[in-house]
DNA sequence: AGAGGGGCTTGACCTGGGACAAGCGGCCGC
DNA sequence: GCGGCCGCTTGTCCCAGGTCAAGCCCCTCT
């Protein structure tokens, strides 16, 4: 009987250069010339099936991850039975970036779905950015981007109450997946009301509630995991009119 | 009648090199040589009156502030009139890397009393990170731990009752006062039970009357701004133990 | 196809902390 | 030294969201 390997290695090569993401990960902004570069660094990558991991708090932190396909999220899980997710991540989105502070991962990231991300050595990304300004400029943005968001976030959870909560959520999410190319008002969820709860910092019975009632007043078609926006312009109020 | 300059700049020269915050700023864990190199960075020092800010969101982003003296917050304050406190800051600590994202700062950093900041010019940073590898791989990590300690904060948001909220907040104070050389169990507050409140998301007679709950419990000693931990183990538990 | 279970919804009840209000007290400016 | 105000404390009441419980539905696995 064999030791079973969760976690799949695949050698093939890629690149940047002719990646569909260019504007969104971290090439964004970068010349041919540069982005050609990035090509040696990014050289491999990992197939992360449905509910593995690609790293758990603790582990060594080696390198970072840019999703390619799929959908991750990010979690705090403490012993003493405290959880909290901190984040969901898709295509052309940074993982990892919390290890390098320790040298150890601080958070597990979770595949929500079966997903693939490209390998960034950090060692090698560290090399390159001293040769290339331009990758530096970008990588010290995507740091720099992750903490606003942060801040953000703060806000929701400090401030908002669980209309709002939703509503800021589901607005963001629409925001990146149209983006990325998607609709605008139409998409499945790929988390459960669980884990909206956990980083909306709400219970799952409150997530699902507030479905019903976005439904009820006509904002949205709900049905289990598939959503459609109905009346953006009313979140969006919901989000920005503290208080009602 | 002249025009009133809040804000002051005194070019007169500052060194790292003989900081005796070098172990806890920027410079920490690098060479005499490479720490003499930074001294040409941080060329002067700001000193911002008690209520003043430092920057305010929208302000365009030209450089980095390193706390010397004081103590500061920051917060996000939009236009519909929500309010969160993101942090506080103390000596040795950076403040405005939320701007290196959009070259706009995206929050306000208010000074709670009388401080001076070194002036550190970004440009000049990204510069000298291309030859200094330390101080790159320093940067890096300092921007890291800041969207760990986020992180730790959505989970105190997320995830905390008040009590916890607070027993939490004290305890990270009084662990980086004492890691500057001050008691571990004696402290000012510098900020308001407002401004405690909104950092944990809590109305300021909910930071009150857990104070007094705490004073009553034997936790701590409270007069006005002036605490005094006597059971800082209980405070631990009470992080740790959530529930209860 | 059928069984089982995980994820979701909904209801009833409860409670932690918010809202409002009143009063105190220490600090600052005059 | 004194007055006023800002920050703090404390009480009362109330409600948003948590807790507990029951049942449904969809998806997966056999």
């Amino acid at each position: 009987m064999s030791v079973v390997m969760p976690i799949r290695l695949e050698p093939f090569k890629v690149a940047c250069s002719s990646c569909n993401l260019r504007e969104l990960c971290l090439p964004v902004g970068m010349s041919n010339d540069q982005v050609a570069r990035l090509d040696a660094l990014v050289a491999n990558r990992r197939s992360v099936p449905r509910g593995e991991t690609l790293f758990r708090t603790g582990d060594g932190f080696q390198a970072l991850y840019a999703v390619r396909t799929g959908f991750f999220k990010t979690c705090l899980s403490s012993e003493d039975g405290r959880d909290q997710v901190t984040g969901f991540q898709m295509a052309g989105e940074l993982l990892g970036l919390d290890g390098i502070g320790t040298e150890r991962h601080t958070c597990d990231a979770v595949a929500l779905e079966d997903s693939t991300v490209c390998v960034i050595p950090y060692h090698m990304l560290e090399g390159l950015s001293h040769e290339v300004t331009d990758l530096q400029r970008v990588f010290h943005k995507i740091m720099s981007r992750e903490i606003v968001r942060d801040h953000g976030v703060m806000l929701l959870l400090g401030s908002m109450r669980a209309e709002e909560r939703l509503a800021a959520f589901l607005l963001n999410l629409t925001q990146r997946l149209h983006m990325r190319g998607y609709s605008r008002t139409e998409f499945i969820l790929r988390m459960t009301r669980e884990e909206i709860g956990s980083y909306l910092g709400l219970k799952l019975e409150t997530v699902s509630r507030t479905f019903s009632k976005f439904q009820d007043d006509g904002l949205l078609e709900v049905k289990q995991k598939q959503i459609r926006i109905l009346d953006q312009e009313s979140l969006r109020r919901l989000v920005s009119n503290p208080g009602c």
